[in-house]
DNA sequence: GATATTTACTTGTATACGCAAGTATATATC
DNA sequence: GATATATACTTGCGTATACAAGTAAATATC
């Protein structure tokens, strides 16, 4: 009975609790009409400083490949949750900016957002999860 | 600029570090031939009683519906992973076991996912570790 | 003990990705 | 400033997975 690590076992615990978590979530973020992706997008994008940003990027936050990107903000743009925005200091990007209608979605979704999220991790008291959100940015 | 509540940067951040994680291992896994949804049936295969489990067992433990499992079971079984059992009690259950080759398999796997995850998550204490792993068990 | 319901699993079909290759534009090198 | 390389993105195709419907066996109800 080979002892196992204490890393295997926070990596595979992390694993199933995520996909238990975005799973619930996602579920509750349907009823907007929008995926999990979908709201990550939408968040990243509003807290974005500029506002407007490179697929590329998205892409990198949100931990996709660009042509998942691609086919992610397709819909958005023709549903104008999002619009596209040229960069005049680079023809090859096309920036992604929150429209309005947007902006009224991922306000109505992100109130949702944080009520089931509080449900979901309220066993954890506020402290105990702001320390493991500081714990997760050293890790990798 | 309204305020965001600590549940949902903490259910974004885990989601976003679960991605990352995984990718992570599941490059490293595929050394192996494997993927990291298989490894974990092989870790939970090695690590219950019986040793032989219930698909549906299995598949509310990693968090996959149960065709997911169907799919995900049947190369390993081609592939003399696992090997099927019946249950005399139960003939709707197939149990799934690992075989002898599955148990090499998973040994040298588990060497390698024990390194990496070591390397990912090295910069947390082990006893910050512990105390994650411990608070993940009271969420949801 | 026959019938209805539930459970365990499989299969058809749809979706959400990733990877590889392609295109257009920018940057670096000479 | 021409050519090579790198970057940002899109598209074709394959894979992993979910959901819905189907099947067979177990359990509950009468």
């Amino acid at each position: 009975m080979s002892s196992e690590s204490i890393s295997s076992v926070f990596v595979i615990k992390n694993a199933l609790l995520a996909s238990k978590l975005s799973k619930r979530v996602g579920n509750h973020l349907s009823a907007h009409g929008i995926s999990l992706a979908e709201y990550l997008v939408m968040h990243y994008l509003d807290n974005s400083p500029q506002k407007a940003v490179p697929r590329i990027e998205l892409a990198e936050h949100i931990g996709m490949s660009a042509s998942g990107i691609t086919r992610l903000i397709s819909p958005m743009e023709k549903n104008k949750i999002v619009e596209k925005v040229v960069n005049p200091r680079d023809a090859r990007q096309s920036l992604v900016k929150l429209s309005k209608t947007g902006q009224r979605l991922y306000g109505e979704a992100s109130t949702s957002f944080e009520y089931i999220t509080n449900e979901l991790v309220g066993n954890l008291s506020l402290s105990q999860q702001e320390k493991i959100v500081a714990l997760y940015a050293k890790v990798i």
